[in-house]
Parts: C-alpha cells; sequence; structure tokens
RNA sequence: GCCGAUGUAGUUCAGUGGUAGAACAUUCCCUUGGUAAGGGAAAGGCCGUGGGUUCAAUUCUCACCAUCGGCUCCA
C-alpha cells in the first residue's frame, strides 16, 4: 500500500509538472491513506486547479509508464537537478555519495523509493485529490512555503469510497457542530477567539467530570488549593517562564506602576504555597492539585474549537518528592492517567516520551536519570510507547498520553512532567531527617489536560450520546399531551436525585421524542392515560428503541445498574 | 504567525451591480396527539467590519476581524 500512495505522489507531481512546466517540487511521501507533494508554482494553485491536475493524473495513468530506478552519485544528481532548488537543497543533507533517483516518464525525482513496477498497478478509481494546504519547506517556519496538494490512494474504488463515508460520518461527531447543537458551549466574536461560553449544559459536564477527579485525589491525599488569574511579572521572571515562554503570555498589566501577567500556568502559585512553611521530609511526597484557569496566547492559526483555546481549565497537580519516591510517583500517575481514560471509554491513544530539548535547564545527569527512569516507569507497565526526541519541556522530560479525534487528529491530554527548574530558581527545601536542607524533586501532571481539550475529545468519542452518569439531561418524561403534565411532574419528582426534565411543550408525542432523540438524552420516559392509569412509564432507551411499560421501581433498577 | 478557502435571519444554506429568499428554530392560532417532524399565520437580516471603484455595492476591489483545511507551535 505504502508503495502505491508513494507512487501516486510521483503521478501527481508528473501531472503539476506538465500543467506547470516551471513547477519547483519539495518532497512528495506516502501519508496515512494517501499522500502529498509539496509544490511551488508561479500562479497560485485552488480547487478547480485541482480538478483539472486530478483529470491530468487520469490520463497519465493510462500511459502505462514505468518506474526506473538509478543509482548514481551526488555531482551527476546535482545536474539532474539544476533546477530544482529544494531538490537540490535536499541533496546536500543526504550522507554518502550514492543517491537513487526514481524516473516516470518525464519525471525524475530524488527518492529512495520503493515504488510499484509501472502505472498498471495503480488503480486510476481509487484514488482522489483531496485538498490543498500550506506547508513549509522541511517542516520549518523559516523556509519558504510551499502548496501541499494532498491526494487518498486505495487499492479498489470501494476503499475508497468507504474511507470517504467514514470521514463523512466522523464530520458530524465533530465536538464543534455537537457542542453547539447539544447546547454545551458556544464562542463569541466579540468575546475573542478561542474564549469558549460554556452553556449550562456544558456546566454540567465540567462540574461531573470535575467532581469525578477530585474525588480520587482526595482519597489519594492530594491538597486542593485555588489560586487567582493574574499576579506580579516578576514571579514568571523568577520562574523562567518569562525568559522560556514569553510569546505564550498575554502583555503585562500595569496596576499602581507594577505589572501584572495572566497566569499562563499555576506551578509558580503552588510553589509559593509550599514554602509558605518549612517542610519536613515526613510530609513527602507532598501533593497538591487545583483545577486551575490559564491563559496562553496561542497564535490565531491554531486555535481549534475546544481542543485548542486560549483559555482554559488544567486539572494541574504538582508533586515534591526524594529521589527515591520519585518512580513510585511516577508509576502512580501513569496509571491514574489511564484509569481515567478508560473511564471515560478511551481506547484510541498513544503513549510518548519526550527526551531532552536543545534549550534546557538542569544537568545532563539530571536529565539522564529522570528519563531512564520515565523509560523505566513504562517498561514496568507494560506498555507501548514512542520516543520524542527533543521534544521534553524546557524544565525536564516527560510522558505524554495522546487521544484521537474523530478525524485521526492526536491530542495531548495526559502529561507527567518531571521539574529540575523550579526547585532551584524559587530555592526550594526541605529539612531531611539529619536536620539538612535538602531540594525537592518536582513533578507537574495532568491527567485530563485540560477540561475544555478533554470535554472536546469526550464530545467526539461519544458522538454526543454520553453514558448516563455523564449526561447533562439523563431523562426526559414527554407527556403525550399536556392532560398528562402534572403525571409527568410527580415522577419528575420519583426520580430525586436524577437530572431530569419534563417536555411540557404542546407539541405531539412524535415530534417530542424526535427533540429528545437529537438531544441524545439516555432515557426518555412516555407518559399518557395508560401510565397514568396504571402507574407506570414506558421507557424509551437512546439507541435501543421502546423497552414497554413498566413501574418506576423496575426503571429505578435499569438506571442504578 | 504563514499558505489557501469561506463569511447572507438563531441555525443550515439559496441568490443578485438597482438594499434579499427557503427550510428548521422562535411567537401566536387551530389541533389533545402513543414511539423520530399535525396544520396555518406572523415576526425575524446595516448580506462580518471599515475604506475604495461606481449614478448605484450584499454583489467588484483593498484592509481588518472571525471561521474552516493544513504548516509551524502547544494542554
Amino acid at each position: 500500500m505504502q508503495k502505491i500512495r508513494h507512487s501516486f505522489a510521483h503521478i501527481l507531481a508528473l501531472s503539476v509538472k506538465e500543467l506547470y512546466p516551471d513547477a519547483w517540487f519539495g518532497t512528495g511521501p506516502d501519508i496515512e491513506n494517501g499522500f502529498y507533494y509539496d509544490i511551488k508554482t508561479r500562479t497560485p494553485i485552488n480547487n478547480e486547479d485541482l480538478k483539472r491536475i486530478e483529470k491530468k493524473m487520469k490520463e497519465v495513468l493510462k500511459r502505462n509508464l514505468v518506474f526506473k530506478k538509478k543509482t548514481t552519485t551526488k555531482a551527476e544528481a546535482k545536474k539532474i537537478f539544476k533546477d530544482q532548488p529544494f531538490k537540490l537543497e535536499i541533496l546536500k543533507e543526504l550522507e554518502g555519495d550514492k543517491v537513487s533517483v526514481y524516473e516516470t516518464g518525464d519525471f525524475i525525482d530524488l527518492c529512495k523509493g520503493p515504488h510499484v513496477e509501472s502505472t498498471k498497478e495503480l488503480n486510476s478509481n481509487a484514488f482522489k485529490l483531496e485538498k490543498i494546504a500550506g506547508a513549509y519547506f522541511q517542516g520549518d517556519e523559516k523556509n519558504p512555503m510551499l502548496t501541499r496538494i494532498y491526494g487518498l490512494a486505495f487499492k479498489t474504488e470501494k476503499e475508497l469510497n468507504d474511507y470517504l463515508k467514514l470521514k463523512e460520518e466522523a464530520e458530524k461527531r465533530d465536538h464543534r457542530v455537537l457542542g453547539e447543537k447539544l447546547g454545551i458551549f458556544m464562542f463569541d466574536d466579540e468575546v475573542g477567539s478561542g474564549l469558549p461560553l460554556w452553556l449550562p449544559k456544558g456546566a454540567i459536564l465540567r462540574k461531573l467530570i470535575k467532581d469525578y477527579l477530585y474525588q480520587e485525589l482526595i482519597e489519594d491525599g492530594y491538597g486542593f488549593v485555588e489560586t487567582p488569574h493574574i499576579g506580579k511579572l516578576s514571579l514568571w521572571q523568577t520562574s523562567g517562564h518569562w525568559e522560556n515562554y514569553r510569546e505564550n503570555i498575554y502583555s503585562p498589566i500595569d496596576i499602581e506602576g507594577e505589572k501584572f501577567v495572566l497566569k499562563p500556568m499555576n506551578c509558580p502559585f503552588h510553589v509559593k504555597i509550599f514554602k509558605s512553611q518549612p517542610r519536613s521530609y515526613r510530609e513527602l511526597p507532598l501533593k497538591m492539585a487545583e483545577f486551575g484557569t490559564v491563559y496562553r496566547f496561542e497564535r490565531s492559526g491554531t486555535l481549534h474549537g475546544l481542543t485548542r483555546v486560549r483559555g482554559f481549565t488544567q486539572d494541574d497537580a504538582h508533586i515534591w518528592c526524594r529521589e527515591n519516591q520519585l518512580k513510585k510517583e511516577l508509576t502512580k500517575l501513569l496509571k491514574q492517567g489511564l484509569k481515567i481514560l478508560k473511564k471515560f471509554g478511551f481506547k484510541e491513544y498513544n503513549i510518548y516520551l519526550s527526551t531532552r530539548p536543545e534549550k534546557y535547564a538542569g544537568t545532563e545527569q539530571g536529565w539522564k536519570k529522570a528519563t531512564t527512569i520515565l523509560e523505566q516507569v513504562l517498561k514496568e507497565a507494560k506498555l507501548d510507547y514512542n520516543i520524542d526526541p527533543g521534544g521534553g519541556v524546557f524544565y525536564g522530560p516527560k510522558i505524554d498520553i495522546k487521544v484521537k479525534d474523530t478525524l485521526g487528529r492526536e491530542w495531548q491530554c495526559t502529561t507527567i512532567q518531571v521539574d529540575f527548574n523550579l526547585p532551584d530558581r524559587f530555592q526550594m527545601f526541605f529539612i531531611n531527617e539529619k536536620g539538612e536542607k535538602e531540594r525537592p524533586y518536582m513533578i507537574h501532571r495532568a491527567l485530563y489536560g485540560s477540561l475544555e481539550r478533554f470535554i472536546g475529545v469526550l464530545i467526539e468519542h461519544y458522538a454526543g450520546a454520553f453514558p448516563f452518569w455523564l449526561a447533562p439531561v439523563q431523562i426526559k418524561i414527554l407527556p403525550v399531551s399536556d392532560k398528562f403534565n402534572k403525571y409527568a411532574r410527580e415522577i419528575k419528582e420519583e426520580l430525586g436525585d436524577c437530572r431530569v426534565e419534563v417536555a411540557e411543550e404542546k407539541e405531539t408525542i412524535s415530534k417530542k421524542i424526535r427533540q429528545g432523540e437529537m438531544e441524545k438524552i439516555p432515557y426518555l420516559l412516555i407518559v399518557g392515560e395508560k401510565e397514568k392509569k396504571a402507574k407506570t412509564v414506558s421507557v424509551r432507551k437512546r439507541g435501543k428503541g421502546d423497552l414497554g411499560a413498566m413501574k418506576m421501581e423496575k426503571f429505578k433498577e435499569i438506571i442504578n445498574k
């Protein structure tokens, strides 16, 4: 499949070359479900052109071309690609003197392959040019931007159509669409981009999600704290965030000649609480948690529904411990993170271990030690993980768990980070058993990541059909006509603690059912003449349909299961 | 931030160089209904914001704002 997709990329390039003879080519690999090619053309390529190029590709495929591989020297390749500056750039970075090129018709590409033998193996009905986008050459912002043409490619036409259908379905689960339809959150231009407004149903979700974790953490010995949304700039200068993270911090606010910033993270406040009194080794590990709302200036193009916003609430916590406690605490955190994902039904996620970046605080030795511990933790938990080289934060290595959204995009939720920076910068210490000052190790962690992002992926995961315990409205009672509104209210009383609504509007029962289904409420209770007389309710379960009439005791048994 | 696309009623979308329509939602009237839309009427829009071209701009053009698809960056 990879060979097929990669070969399609070359056919795309060849077709573009015929339509735009002076085009410069970047790279064109195969990707999940298809391929792309980065191209620089003198005139911009638009959606109409995309159709033209696709047509050209079909024409090219009919020519029965072969993919010819040749091995040559760098010097020779330089001549071949003399009119292709991006190829020359790539060539420069290749090691060794031998390079391979592939020739297909009039198109010759610097490429290590492999490819299919000939275009006979490419089904011209099983590919489709999908979209155009901008992409920096070699993924570097400082480089020029090329036009990336994305294509889908499969073995058969059916597979392509199945994929397109799947994608169409996935789009319906988009949290940005569902969130508004279900009354969970909204955005408003005048409020500002990346600043969600939570509607009543969304506020219930937030509370349920917070309450669940609050309970878990209290049982685990965490102390919950609450800290302000702004603080003096000097605090962030001390922490090093002003130096390393400045472009994400909102500009300082001048208050009576003193500078304040909106907090981009909660850590310095927690450190201050730690330092507010002398700490003993007996208190360690000391665990401090907060649902802390932070504000980060994210570049406009990066915002995305609830999954990337400018103001968000982290389920933040900091753990201070001694070196010999580090492994145990990290193991526990990882397990906690996985437990939570399981609780919410997530099965598709990837784990990453991020190592030391170029710019870092602390010592090389310290990084090595901590990274080794993190790796041990992952190995002992028998988890598959990927290494993200250089992906650590400036202050320490970390383990991240990324959850996929419906369109396959990954969002980092759980993060567990070791910090070599703050304990030093804030001169933190505790008194050990010998009565000496000792510097604690510090762990940052967020299990949900942020409520915003977590709820975003949660909406997509459940397609808005939340399980009973999470549903903002768990039960809706639908009187057949307004003559039964009173009985409906009595039933609501009887359901006490559940989140129940009564549909008292003057509409037909069919319409009320339709609305209830569209609101994705777990149980609809239909009440009319029959039910009132027999003191029962007719239960309709979301996705399952009519369960028939039953006494309230029976219904309560069902929902309490 | 960058490349490209988009912006019309609460929502989803038609449409036009001579200031606008549909469906659903909303309000009112009739209907008191049995497992996914009963019927009718009304109301609702500075056509994203600000310049420019034009006798005339929602339509053409520029800038800005916002959204979408990517890239870069991140929870």
